[in-house]
Parts: C-alpha cells; structure tokens; sequence
DNA sequence: TTAATTTGTTAGTCATAGCTAACTTTTTTA
DNA sequence: TAAAAAAGTTAGCTATGACTAACAAATTAA
C-alpha cells in the first residue's frame, strides 16, 4: 500500500477548479454538478471548464461521462479538502492576529491557500492552538483532511416563534457580510423569529433586545442552530 | 502632485525580474547588469529575459540602449522594494513565529512576497512590532520603502588577526545556511580570523572557543562589520 | 412527440512566459 | 586591427488557461 507522497504539482488553476467543483458537490448539497454550474460558480466560460475538467480527468481527479455529471474521485477530493483547510487557516489567522475584519479575509485567503508548504501550515495550526472554526462559523478541516459539514439550516428556514444561535454565515460576498455586521450580528447571537411577512418573505428578527427587518435573500446566506 | 496609486497589475514573472534586476543593481552593487547575467540570475534563457525586459520598458519600469546594459526607473525601483520588504518580514515571521529554521524560509517566503494585500504586510509589520532585521541579518525596508544596504564586508576581505561580528549571511543556498548553523555560526557571533592559507585561501577562524576552518567560498558569503 | 431551450463540446484565437536555434552587435584577445 | 568570443536580439515554437463562435446532445415544454 504506497500511500502516494502528495507532490501537489497543480496549477493555481488546477486547484481552484477541484475547490470549486467540491464545494459545489459537498457544501451546497448539490446532487448532481454540470459543466455550466462549475463554469458560472467560477465565473468563466463554459468552454474554459470543459477544457479544464478534461485535464483533470486524465489526471485522476475527477470523473465524467460524456454529457454527463461530474464527481470526484478519492484522488480529488482530498486536495480540495486541503485547500479548504489553508483558506479557513488564514482566514482565521488574518482575523485573529492581523485585524482583519469578516469581509477583508476572504480575497486574501484565495491567495494565500495556494502557497505550498505543508510546514507553513502546520506550524501555522500550530501556532493558533488548533482552531476548530474559521471566522465564519465554518469548521476547519483537520490535518488528517477529515472533513465535516455543518448541517445548513438557514434562517429562512425557520417559523415565527422559533429561536436560533447563528453559526454562520455565507462568506461570498463583501457585500452581504458588511451588512451581517453592520447590523450587529455575530457568530453566536441569538435570534428570534418575530414575524414572517407573507407578501415578500421579509422577516422581522429580534436580536441584541432590537428588531431589524431583513429579507428572504439576506436569511438565505445565514446558518442557524435551531433552539429548543 | 499626483501620487499614483500603486495598483501593483504586475505578474509574478513581472515582480521576479524587477527584483532581480534591483538586486544585483543595487545589492550585488553591480556597476552594470546585462541581459545575460540577469538571465543566470533567474535561471531562465537569455532570450526570455530579453523579451520580459522589453515589456518592462514599455510599462516604464526598465530602462537600457539597444545593446546597452540595463538600469531601473525610479517607477521600478520602489516595486523592488517593496518585494524586498514583503519578503524579508515574512522570512521573520516563519523564523520567529512558526519555527521555520534560517534555510527552510527562503522558499516559502519567495511564494509569499507576491501576496497582494496592502493591508496584509501593514499588520504582519505591526503584529511583529516591526522588526528592523531578518533573521539573516539583512535590514528590512520600511513601509515608506526607504531602503538601506548594509555595507557588505565579507569575511575573506579580512586579515589575519582581526576579529569581528556576523551581521548577515547569503540567503541564497540551502546547503549554505545549513552548514553556516552546524558548524555553530550565528548572527552576532564573534570570529576571529586565526590564519589564512596562502595556498587556497582557506581560513582557520576563532568562534565559540573552537577552531574552525572555512573555504573562500564559504567566507565570501558570510558579512561582517570589523570589530576595533 | 416534436420543437424550443438548456447544457455540453469542439475548433480556433489570444496573452503570458517559457524554450531553442540562428543571427547580429559588441567586446576581447591574439 | 582582424579574428574569436561573449553578449544581446530575433524568429518561431511550446504549454497553460482564458476567450468566442459554432455545433451537438440532452432536457423541458408545448
């Protein structure tokens, strides 16, 4: 059993797209994952993918059939774990020590998890104590590229009455995570349902003893723990 | 007086020519660089190095004659520097913070110093209370890019007799630093040159109450500042 | 079940940045 | 100072990874 010394001789793009197509695949709970959803998640041309998707395929990472969905294979997805692992490591180390705030992180972070060194990132694990979650309420692959989902329950899910714990957040958009602060949600605080408005799906929440009315797009980006 | 926003649009392969070129310009204090000798210096054909250097001189960063030896603008010049910097602090924080020994560094550090954030290097600066010197010895420029060479005083430039103080080393060789830490040899040691050979120029050099004797090779590679 | 739409594929182009081989200019040295 | 050597340049090739346009297959809707 030759357990394969991981050289990771990928491309900066390379990466990217198996990040890409395991996220799309794992984390939003997609079934089935097609060319063109692969494309728009990455913001390239269908024709881009196709190309890349062909490369992978002759280097093991990933399977298709002709026309058909697309998967990873073992070889695959353990590189996008690892991926995932450096982005929430300095995700975490940037907030943490560096004064970054929710929203700066993230393009910072897509650059930095491709740097290759397996000691830069185990000394920087290291050096924060291990932490279990990055910034965002995600949790953070271990060394050993064990890889748990949170379950995703959004908060658009929830009824009126109901009374939740933010886990975390979408961190897609700068945008969208100014705004989570903004206004004075964080990791932890509680929420409760007030009203659901039929007409347009806004919901009134209550937080920190205020009440903030936010719409059904905004809910849909946060992850909540439902509490008894 | 329009102080141009530095958007830094520059490739990795853009960033490493300006680097070296400043570096064997101003560091190496070459009088005149050469296309050829920049090629060495990159390990790359004389004919890459050509066609870069013709790009740089159309963004205004290079400038030389047809056949003539080639100089930085002083747009280019502080894009140099500021590599230098990004560079030299990381080297700092990996020596310092995650347990990264003088001749693990340099690698990782050359992936890092094209991270582009501002903000990134400000903090890492900041969180490390902004060290003057590298775990090299080298002086690492300031965020307003002024830049200080030390005077490099090698060690074979001394007699026999004199005694003085490590103040940096090359960082280019891995077998280098190694060998400069095994035999014991830190920043600030204190060496008294015992004897040099006449036949190869070998030295038999005094530190740690031990005797050690060195190639020229090795003493051109070690910098001083002569002790009274 | 055919037609329209969506999805996937292929061919051909472009920019970056490397290379070799051939050539020209400059510098060195005999 | 003329020949040899070194240094610099150019042309043309390669690979990566984008792109558009045209086309094929699969899916959805009428």
């Amino acid at each position: 059993m030759t357990n394969k010394l991981n050289l990771n001789n990928l491309t900066k793009s390379e990466e990217d797209y198996l990040k890409a197509l395991f996220q799309l695949l794992i984390e939003d709970g997609a079934t089935k994952v097609g060319n063109n959803q692969l494309a728009e998640y990455l913001k390239v041309s269908p024709a881009s993918t196709n190309n890349m998707v062909k490369k992978l395929k002759t280097k093991g990472y990933v399977v298709s059939e002709k026309y058909g969905k697309l998967d990873l294979t073992e070889e695959g997805k353990p590189i996008a774990v690892r991926l995932i692992r450096k982005h929430r490591l300095w995700e975490t180390f940037l907030c943490n020590y560096l004064n970054f705030t929710w929203d700066e992180v993230h393009d910072v972070a897509e650059q930095l998890e491709h740097i290759k060194s397996q000691k830069l990132i185990d000394e920087l694990d290291r050096f924060m104590d291990f932490p279990q979650k990055d910034p965002h309420g995600e949790i953070i692959p271990n060394a050993d590229g064990e890889y748990f989902v949170l379950p995703k329950i959004t908060l658009s899910s929830l009824e009126e009455g109901d009374t939740c714990q933010l886990v975390a957040v979408n961190d897609g958009s700068v945008t969208f995570l100014k705004y989570v602060s903004e206004i004075g949600l964080a990791l932890s605080s509680e929420i409760k349902i007030v009203e659901i408005r039929e007409f347009d799906k806004s919901i009134r929440i209550e937080f920190n003893n205020a009440i903030e009315t936010v719409t059904k797009k905004f809910a849909d980006n946060v992850f909540v723990k439902k509490l008894v």
